[in-house]
RNA sequence: GUGGCCAUAGCUCAACUGGUAGAGCGCCUGACUGUGGAUCAGGUGGUCGCGGGUUCGAAUCCCGCUGGCCACCCCA
């Protein structure tokens, strides 16, 4: 390899070619499916202050402790780059008083997070995501509405093989009954768990419950769906009902636990069988409390975030087909001194709204149809000196190869119903 | 942050137990003086990730660093 000078910061990657097909599907799906259930687009900053997500994603997260990019600005400021999308939506809510839009109020975003972690197949530094949130309403209905969207979203990107998991944490009325049931129940397994969880029965009891070692014990430890209040277990109920209503289908995991402090009652996650290890391609849950807790009015919400490179593995390992990123509908090419006529051919013909690519490389006939056929243009016009003299233009089908003369001036609607022949325009 | 595996041309990979790099694909050119996708020929392309050490000699052995992958951790 060429001894390069700038590299990519470890943990980031460029976007392009290939990949940038995926990347419509996944962004225009989403699009699509918010408009559906109408969720409005929200574009927040990528830098926000550090405090914000101190307070909402919680102080003792991983997220938080060591995985933000934090910095002092100029003016001696505390920053970080966003490790999340939720905490900066609801900071806009209250700061923009979007209060008074009254409610309930749906929106979406997407763009690159931030994380300091040690990067793997699925896992950046800077990665993207898409997240949907659902303010105003304490109803599983919204519950089950964001888990609709979510499902009709990763269907219209084409993929099948993955599972929704859902569970119920409480709220903070009942959870702390079931927090003093864990810990009785592990109180008996202290000697068995690892050190992890021995650690965890202090600062996290809930995560004892998604070890990965401690299967056995965690599986046979007490379920927060049997210590909910009356009202978690009837949200719980009726959400599980609607989901029914949808044709959601879903898996119940009393381990399901999430990393994020701010999720009560409700939380979810969808798991792809493509990924391996990390095969978390999304996941959300209820914030009851956020609002509140960032300065806000009590308010209820819920919403998810889903991971779009993770989307995208899937979609590989699925074998989902992308459209190409760019369809070259009409390639000119140009022999002889008649570059100013091929020149305006092009441009008629992209107002016409086509795509079209001409050699500007001074290239010999056969190098221009290599270069045509390399970008995979459907047709190729060929403007030639001789022919030019006798008023017409060549138009080639790139696909049979066939070919016929046309009198110039019907050259741009001749070429405009060929490429109609192909594709929808 | 911890542990393991890996790193050769733009890509995929080769080079016996250390003897100073090769193939396929790609790209460019030609056969085809104005016709792509097939074929053939030629060409382009690497201080073997970086730095140091051992050695007469290192892509090959040792150490460090960087980056990738896997598991843990965490999460999307």
């Amino acid at each position: 390899m060429r001894d390069l000078k700038y590299t990519r910061i470890k943990g980031t990657l460029d976007i392009a070619d290939g990949d940038l097909g995926y990347w419509y599907v996944v962004e225009n799906a989403t699009k699509k499916v918010a408009s559906l259930y109408g969720y409005t687009e929200i574009r927040t900053p990528i830098i926000e202050p550090t405090e914000l997500f101190v307070r909402s994603v919680g102080s003792d997260t991983d997220i938080v402790q060591k995985e933000m990019y934090s910095f002092e600005d100029k003016g001696g400021r505390k920053i970080s780059l966003r490790p999340e999308g939720t905490a900066p939506v609801v900071r806009a809510f209250i700061e923009n008083s979007m209060i008074n839009k009254g409610f309930p109020q749906r929106m979406f975003y997407m763009g690159p997070m931030f994380r300091y972690e040690r990067p793997q197949k699925g896992r950046q530094r800077q990665f993207h995501q898409l997240g949907f949130e659902l303010f105003g309403s304490e109803s599983p209905l919204a519950d089950a509405e964001i888990m609709a969207v979510l499902v009709k979203m990763l269907r219209e990107m084409g993929l099948m093989k993955f599972k929704l998991v859902i569970n119920s944490i409480g709220c903070e009325k009942c959870r702390p009954n079931y927090k003093r049931a864990l810990k009785e129940y592990y109180s008996h397994h202290l000697d068995e768990v690892c050190d992890d969880c021995k650690r965890r029965y202090n600062t996290n009891i809930l995560r004892l419950l998604d070890c990965k070692v401690d299967v056995e014990i965690a599986k046979a430890a007490p379920k927060s769906v049997d210590y909910l209040c009356d009202e978690c277990a009837e949200h719980y109920q009726r959400l599980k009902r609607y989901l029914g209503i949808l044709g959601i289908e879903y898996e119940e995991d009393h381990r399901l636990v999430r990393g994020l402090d701010y999720y009560n009652r409700t939380v979810f996650e969808v798991r792809h069988e493509g990924l391996g290890g990390q095969d978390a391609i999304a996941g959300g849950g209820r914030y009851d409390g956020l609002i509140e807790e960032l300065g806000g009015p009590h308010i209820p919400a819920v919403g998810f975030a889903a991971g779009i490179e993770r989307l995208i593995l899937a979609m590989k390992a699925e074998g989902v087909e992308v459209p190409p990123a760019i369809v070259h509908h009409v390639y000119i090419a140009h022999i002889g001194d008649v570059v100013e006529k091929a020149f305006e051919i092009a441009e008629d013909l992209r107002r016409k709204n086509l795509t079209v690519d001409m050699d500007v490389m001074d290239r010999k006939l056969s190098a221009q149809l290599k270069h045509a056929d390399r970008i995979g243009a459907l047709i190729v016009v060929i403007v030639g000196e001789n022919e030019l003299k006798k008023g017409v233009i060549i138009v080639k089908d790139m696909e049979t190869g066939e070919q016929s003369e046309v009198d110039e001036d019907f050259a741009v609607d001749f070429v405009i119903d060929k490429v109609r022949e192909k594709i929808q325009l």
